[in-house]
RNA sequence: GUGGGAUUAGCUCAGUUGGUUAGAGCACUGGUUUGUGGUGCCGGGGGUCGCGGGUUCGAGCCCCGUAUCCCACCCCA
């Protein structure tokens, strides 16, 4: 037997239900938010991921499924979804054209790691960028929008936020981050020895315990931000408060992919295992720059659909349309007609066999029809059929032609 | 990439110190006289016990390898 790849999943039956439910519900938010949909492919440009999510990163080092294509183009599947648009965005010229660009993408991404719950090596991202807007005002509104879609779908939350700093205060930071780190290099774990290295920002969230009593003496991010970065981050969490989302400061939280600045945020699950993070993002206003683009404002988010797909509450499912059946071999042609005719209005099922009255009821609940209707003999010499309404148990027999 | 746990029917799981034809519940399927379901009763199919070696008279059970899943690290959505 041959066995799908390890972490890569089929999805079918009950996963498929919920995860086209979660694909429209966000969807529906999405567009109610002025966005519109963007598919980009699958394979680009190892070049493209290696300049926007950055040679540093865990996903670009070691995580990318890479490969040389029979054109002898480096190329890679895509292990996140923003390069990609951005790369859209820019090819497109939009850049150029000036004026707001407001997208939505959902699909799959590809990151070659150790499996574990809630982390697959192809995985499904909803994701939203927005480009053209330098107001903070986005930023709060695409928090909203992730908090619209987690409370549609009843899913439990916290919302963790920092301020990454710009391009002013940032290198600032880090010169003083890397000074302190320096001071206490060796007491911290080899990660984050590494870190320093590649990006010293990383050693903030280190998960080692020892490493965290140390950094608590650590320069703060958010005591180094310039004014400009200040009053934003002072906006954002106003407007929040304005509109009632809940959140909390977190100084630690750091974006994994290299292109964020000033805002970043991730929402967390208590309630999925060690995989908590269910939806991140942020601004990354240098993006489009780096990627050969004219200097863009852009802020954005993805969520990780394979991590929420066990909390979300779905709606109660209703008896739905009808299930026709033949008592007798003489009545299954025009049972078969009939179906066909009621699926032009209706969902409509038949079975292809003649059996009792019993037999039909139990089939018609088998596929939660809302009417189950039987042919018999009876009901052959008049030319009707016997419909019952299994919800509320009524029942009728009607001509054929008013069926 | 590192460490730990698991793998027996479609699903959830029993399976005694190694000893005949490996069990249950649910699910599936048929019947219950051509007339009432989801919730009665009776029956049926379905497993080379993840895979490959080894020890043994004999392995679902012990040993080695391997694959996959789960948990944690790491990383991230």
């Amino acid at each position: 037997m041959i066995n799908s790849l390890r972490g890569m999943n089929d999805i079918l039956s009950e996963d498929y239900e919920r995860f086209t439910y979660f694909i429209n519900t966000a969807t529906d938010i999405a567009q109610k938010y002025g966005y519109h949909f963007i598919e980009t492919p699958l394979l680009e440009e190892t070049a493209l991921f290696k300049r926007s999510v950055g040679e540093s990163s865990d996903i670009v080092g070691k995580e990318m499924y890479q490969f040389i294509d029979k054109g002898e183009n480096d190329v890679c599947l895509r292990p996140e979804g923003t390069a990609g648009v951005v790369r859209a965005f820019v090819q497109k010229k939009l850049d150029k054209a000036g004026g707001i660009h407001r997208f939505f993408y959902h699909g799959s991404m590809f990151r070659y790691e150790r499996p574990q719950k809630g982390r697959l090596r192809q995985f499904h991202q909803f994701g939203v960028e927005s480009f053209g807007v330098d107001s903070v005002y986005e930023d709060a509104a695409m928090i909203m929008m992730v908090s619209d879609i987690l409370k549609a779908l009843g899913i439990a939350y916290r919302l963790q936020l920092n301020s990454l700093g710009d391009s002013n205060c940032m290198p600032q930071y880090r010169d003083s981050l890397v000074s302190f780190i320096e001071k206490c290099e060796d007491d911290i774990c080899e990660d984050c020895v590494r870190r320093k290295a590649t990006n010293p920002i990383r050693v903030l969230d280190c998960k080692n315990g020892t490493c965290q009593v140390i950094y608590k003496e650590a320069p703060k991010l958010i005591n180094h931000l310039c004014s400009a970065c200040e009053d934003d981050f002072e906006k954002l969490k106003k407007i929040l408060d304005d509109n009632e989302i809940a959140y909390e400061i977190d100084t630690n939280l750091v974006r994994g992919l290299d292109y964020y600045s000033k805002t970043a945020f991730e929402f967390v699950s208590d309630n999925i295992g060690s995989q908590s993070a269910i939806a991140g993002g942020g601004r990354y206003d240098r993006l489009v720059e780096f990627l050969d683009g004219r200097p863009t404002p852009a802020v954005g988010f993805a969520m990780g659909i394979e991590r929420l797909m066990e909390l979300i509450k779905m709606p109660e499912v209703k008896r739905d349309g009808y299930y026709l059946g033949a008592m007798d071999e003489e009545a299954i042609d025009l049972v078969v007609s009939l179906t066909h005719k009621k699926r032009k209005s209706d969902k409509a099922t038949c079975d292809y066999k003649a059996k009792n009255l019993k037999s039909h009821l139990k089939g018609a609940d088998k596929v939660n029809a809302r009417f189950c209707c039987v042919i018999g003999t009876n009901e052959m010499q008049n030319d009707t059929i016997w419909v019952k309404d299994l919800e509320n148990k009524t029942e009728s027999t009607m001509f054929l032609k008013n069926f």
